[in-house]
DNA sequence: CAGTTATATAATAAACTTATTATATAACGG
DNA sequence: CCGTTATATAATAAGTTTATTATATAACTG
């Protein structure tokens, strides 16, 4: 549950999405993942940073490189949690079934 | 995609995730979902205000009552989003598999 | 090896977030 | 109408996050 806090703020940042979108299309560098945004190097490795912390992403050490990739383990987590509400949703809209259904009661 | 910042970090704490699943029961008013919390009821109205404001539930006026209930639009807006990172999830094993079929090459 | 490239870390300022207390508002019950 | 109950708002203090600059480290390149 601790990591659902690390999960969701991470992906409450638009530059984090952004990056997780790029990544989407295949593993990057530092440099290649800052390249599209306007902001420092230092600001970058800040946020993915983050989305490993949270773990939204791996990274592999290659000589002075650090290429990132996605990483499965807090999309599943996250989806988990969210599956709750929707079932919760689906449920609430069953309910005003019933609703419906009694309005018109056998007796 | 300005909302999606908004869903996620409203759902990046945990006292308005307990606040969810608690309306995943079903309704409450503000009181009842103040109850479980060692918390004062200003700070769960603010909490209720993100929420709302980020489509995660919604409120109707009930006399002095403000009965709270789930919203799906947040819900499905960010369905959607993850959606995207579960395909490229997918995909990288596909490519994982790709990798291991071009280790015996054809030709 | 000297210079360059790729990345990380630290200090710090600015901008947000969250909780508290105090107070306001509005409907309810007698 | 008065007191109570349900909720919202404002001021504010404390804590967190984010970006910047400056600097460090470590691997590559000629």
């Amino acid at each position: 549950m601790a990591n659902l806090d690390a999960a969701f703020s991470a992906l409450a940042d638009p530059t984090r999405r952004a990056i997780l979108a790029r990544l989407a299309l295949g593993e990057a560098t530092v440099m290649e993942l800052a390249e599209p945004f306007e902001m420092t190097q230092p600001a970058i490795s800040r946020h993915l940073k983050v989305l490993e912390g949270a773990g939204l992403i791996a990274r592999r050490i290659e000589g002075t490189k650090r290429p990132c990739r996605l990483a499965s383990s807090a999309v599943t987590e996250i989806d988990q949690w969210l599956a709750m509400l929707r079932r919760a949703l689906e449920a609430n809209y069953g309910r005003l079934d019933q609703v419906l259904a009694d309005m018109n009661p056998k007796k």
